[in-house]
DNA sequence: CATTAACTCAAACATTTGTTTGAATTAAGG
DNA sequence: CCTTAATTCAAACAAATGTTTGAGTTAATG
């Protein structure tokens, strides 16, 4: 017995633990992605992982601990992409593609990755503990790193509720990828296969590019001074 | 004891059950809007209600006909909407400007609506047994209705994977200030007000506009014989 | 007033849940 | 080989949950 403090020793006196452990990590995102935290019990997961409940306790303590440690050790962290759309040089249009291309590729695989970003997703809609680490990592720091980008090529300096609400209209139409899949599948299912994924990133970029020159427009309207940007009408790609 | 099948016999023979009835719904909605089904307990919804568990199985058998009442007595649905943002002889912005109003509307009320349409999102994102039905007359319906409108201002008589994606993304402007809303408060917490709700519909409804005319052009481009539809810029409210 | 049915309640029941326990098994170190 | 620590397991425990029970209360009806 004795659930020690820390987990994982430096030597290796046992062969199985590393492999049991990391059986139980996977065995709970999956089932956490699949149904969350709440309405998964932890039975179903060592069963799952072809262990029993008590090496749970052992590995990480409680349910909470298997969690989180799914979250810390198995989830690539979403604000990893923001230099990737963030670079300098990128036009409006390339940036927002990558913007895209990085949040959507993930459905493509339909594996590990996917529920991970599920499993993050699901966070946002029926928080646990582990909300505010996400909130700050996952949405907050995209949102700015999107939003500066945004005042960026509107030539802005303040953040204000335009661009705010420009932002999360933008990450709006990635989450609804995320979230509204099982709609999707009802309602259009050719749409919600994992081949679509890229018609779905070039609409949804054309789509972000438009509603930045309505914004565009709207500031050299609303300040009818000098001031010319790109100005050009909202093709798409 | 014996839980009537008709849970409402035509005459009333006392006055403090139609009461408590009512209580209980009210208090479910509460809690289930709040907290999800299965995070709900009955022996919460009960003392909310100022009564106890057995009212719940007297009165609507067990917790999932608690539920299903809910959401069949209370809750206004969703696709009433659908004639009015319909309506013939409407223009394209005209039209979407009314679907933001009408779905957008209820934040303004922090009250029983509010909560109604809360209940149906998490629905949408941590299915019960009444998902079949939400998807059909709260997604379906109006998904449909939209992209009806689409195609009748586009001009194309089939349905194609272009338009459902089209009125899938301007949904999900509508989505996110339902399911987004803690992210939004984290965000920009000036946004997510009810006094906010106004200038939301005109910005969403600007960026819709200006998305259908991405398609717009794109079709022109795409058969360049002669169709000249309305071709004006996207222009802000 | 007596009867009846509607309605409410505290308590008990059965199941599921997260957690703990103590013995059994395995591999490394001396 | 023996000791020791790491690891796994079946079983038990305690709390919470959905449901049922049977008695008690209230109001309408004859």
């Amino acid at each position: 017995m004795a659930p020690p403090t820390v987990p994982a020793p430096p030597r290796s006196p046992r062969s199985d633990g590393i492999d049991t452990r990391a059986r139980l990590l996977l065995a709970a995102l999956q089932r956490f992605s699949e149904h969350g935290y709440a309405q998964t019990s932890v039975r179903t997961i060592a069963e799952t992982a072809g262990t029993n409940v008590a090496a749970i306790a052992y590995h990480f303590g409680d349910k909470a601990g298997l969690y989180t440690a799914t979250f810390h050790e198995l989830l690539g962290s979403g604000n990893a992409l923001i230099p990737h759309f963030t670079a300098p040089g990128l036009d409006l249009e390339e940036a927002l593609r990558r913007y895209f291309a990085g949040f959507l590729e993930p459905l493509k695989h339909d594996d590990l990755v996917r529920q991970s970003l599920r499993l993050h997703m699901r966070e946002l809609l029926e928080p646990t503990h582990v909300w505010p680490e996400v909130i700050e990592r996952e949405c907050r720091a995209p949102h700015l790193a999107l939003a500066g980008l945004l005042c960026q090529h509107l030539g802005v300096r303040r953040m204000d509720a335009e661009v705010h609400s420009l932002a999360f209209s933008i990450t709006s139409l990635v989450m609804q990828m995320w979230t509204q899949r099982d709609v999707l599948e009802a309602v259009a299912p050719a749409l919600a296969r994992p081949t679509a994924v890229d018609a779905w990133t070039r609409r949804l970029t054309g789509y972000a590019l438009a509603m930045v020159h309505v914004e565009i427009t709207r500031r050299q309207a609303a300040r009818p001074a000098a001031r010319k940007k790109t100005g050009k009408p909202p093709h798409e790609a």
